[in-house]
Order: C-alpha cells, then structure tokens, then sequence
DNA sequence: CTAAATTGGTTGCCATTGCAACTAATTGGG
DNA sequence: CCCAATTAGTTGCAATGGCAACCAATTTAG
C-alpha cells in the first residue's frame, strides 16, 4: 500500500521563507507608509532611481521586477504626486527618462537611513559571521531558484 | 553638510528575502496551479488541514497567517469544488470544523510529494550543512523580527 | 523605401487582498 | 438571569496586482 507523506507546513521551507519575508517587509513598510503614504511598490522605485537617476520605465522594471503595467501606474501615482519627474529621452521618444523630483528626493533621504536602520536591527539577531553566512546562501538560493 | 546615504536596493536584504521568496513560492505555486487550479492561498488550506484535520477556520489562520476574511472566501470556494467539508461545532456553533474531503485528500496526496520534491530540488544548492545553518537562521530570524 | 516585427509604455478587465463594519453565538460580570 | 463584551465567521468596498490587448515609435528584412 502506498505511503503518504504529510506536509509539516511550518516546517516546509519555502513556506517559512515567504512568511519571514512578509513579516519584515510589511514591518519595514509601515516606517514609511504612515508618514509618506507611499507603498512598498512606489518605495521600489524611488529607491532605484535614487542609485540609478534617469532611467528608463523598462530599466526600473527590470531592476525592480515590478511587472510594467504595475509600474506604469505607480509612476502616474508618483507623477501626479511631485516625487519623480519624467521626460522623454531624445533618441527614442518612446523611452522615458525617469528621476526622482526635489520633492522625491527629500523624502528619499529620509527613507532611506530608516531602512538602513532597520536592516541592522533586523540582523542584529546574527553575529558578524552568521550574517555574511546568511547573505551570501541568500544569493545562492537566488541563484538556484532561477535555474528551477 | 549632511552625509546622504543612498539604498542600494539589490543588496539590501529585506529586499533580496522578498524577491528570492516570490520567485520560490511562484516557481511552487506553478506545479499545482496548472493541474489542479489551486492557489497559493486555497494550498495553504489544504495543507494544515492534511496536517490538522476538523480545525476551525480560526485555527487555520493562525497556522497559516491568512487573514480571516480571505480564509472566509477562500473556504467557500474549496467547499464549492468539493475539496473540503464543513460542518459545525456541537459545543459552539459559531465555529466551523473544516477537513479535506476525499477529493480534497487524493489531490493533496499528489501535491505533497511535489512540494517535498521542489523543497529537495531548491536545496540541493547547499550542503546538508548549510541547509541546516539556513534552517536554523531564517527561524532565528523570524522570532526576531516579531519582537521589532 | 516599405511592410512586418519588435519595443516601450498604457489601459481594460478581472481576481486577490485587506481593512472595517457587520451578524450571530457565546461568555462574563453585576 | 440579563445585558455588555467577546468571539467566529461573513460581507462591503476600495486598493492593488497581473494578464492580455492595445497604441505608437523604432528597427529590421526584403
């Protein structure tokens, strides 16, 4: 007769990845959701074009992995809002040229200490060495799951 | 003059945790929601009621962490397709005993293997020591990341 | 050149999410 | 007892997500 095996959900790691993922993410929202009423999604893509201004629609999605037609709406949002501004790029005018505005720019700077802050509290649950450890089967995880 | 830090979004870790864990569970979610046209969310279910049979609806939030008027709809849509049964408490009849139907148990024998299958083909990344180390981590991490 | 294919971005539409308000059953305090 | 508070679950509603169809600009092939 066949055997057949449970699933030990809390156990399952898959599982326990998406839930520990979920939990610090919306935590780390809310540092910023309450005083700038921005979304994890328009947080995304402010903090990519606070390292890379300029770019592209395309660019963010793809540093992002913010799907386009997400992201097509969040820029309306961010537009009508003051926080980036866009033009079109002159070789291609259909490529936009996306930057954070002052506006953006101020609100950036001060999101941005509080994720770093945030990042370090999180990981002080880890000695130097279990973080470097953690980061670096985090990437390899990542890795590996995109030959899957 | 103020030192402004820029986020460097790829490597900040909540960040790598959020990608790493939707492209997991996707890559997962896409071995069932094909066959048995199953969401992520109604799995869940159905896998802490293969672990758990004739628990409440609230019970399974909590061992799932599905939000309870999600939990409400996603119930009736299994009930709907006969994968689940339901009926009241004696003692309470607010509360509601849920548990796989036979359908429901043959579908989600098929699902546990593949799941466990995914879970062996995601690690094999790692050494069996590493595996643990990562295990022992992402559970150290998520007790801490309740007291923040 | 010009028509077809590709690319960048927007929009329509429907499913999912999640807070808040609600109903109904149960419990607890006076 | 009885009324207020609590608990289990459902539903309304607005926001978000995501596929697919679409438009317009650009590139490519013939």
């Amino acid at each position: 007769m066949a055997n057949k095996p449970i699933l030990k959900l809390e156990r399952f790691l898959p599982y326990r990845l998406s839930i520990v993922s979920n939990k610090v993410s919306s935590i780390i929202a809310d540092t910023y959701k309450d005083k700038f009423a921005i979304s994890i999604t328009e947080w995304r893509i402010m903090a990519v074009l606070g390292e890379y201004p300029d770019i592209s629609a395309d660019e963010i999605s793809a540093k992002t992995q913010i799907e386009k037609s997400i992201l097509s709406r969040s820029v309306s949002k961010l537009l009508k809002r003051n926080l980036i501004e866009r033009d079109m790029a002159e070789d291609d005018r259909r490529r936009s040229m996306i930057r954070l505005s002052a506006t953006g720019k101020s609100v950036y700077d001060e999101i941005v200490p509080l994720s770093y802050q945030y990042e370090d509290a999180l990981l002080e649950c880890f000695s130097e060495e279990e973080q470097a450890q953690f980061s670096h089967l985090i990437d390899r995880l990542y890795e590996h799951a995109g030959n899957l």
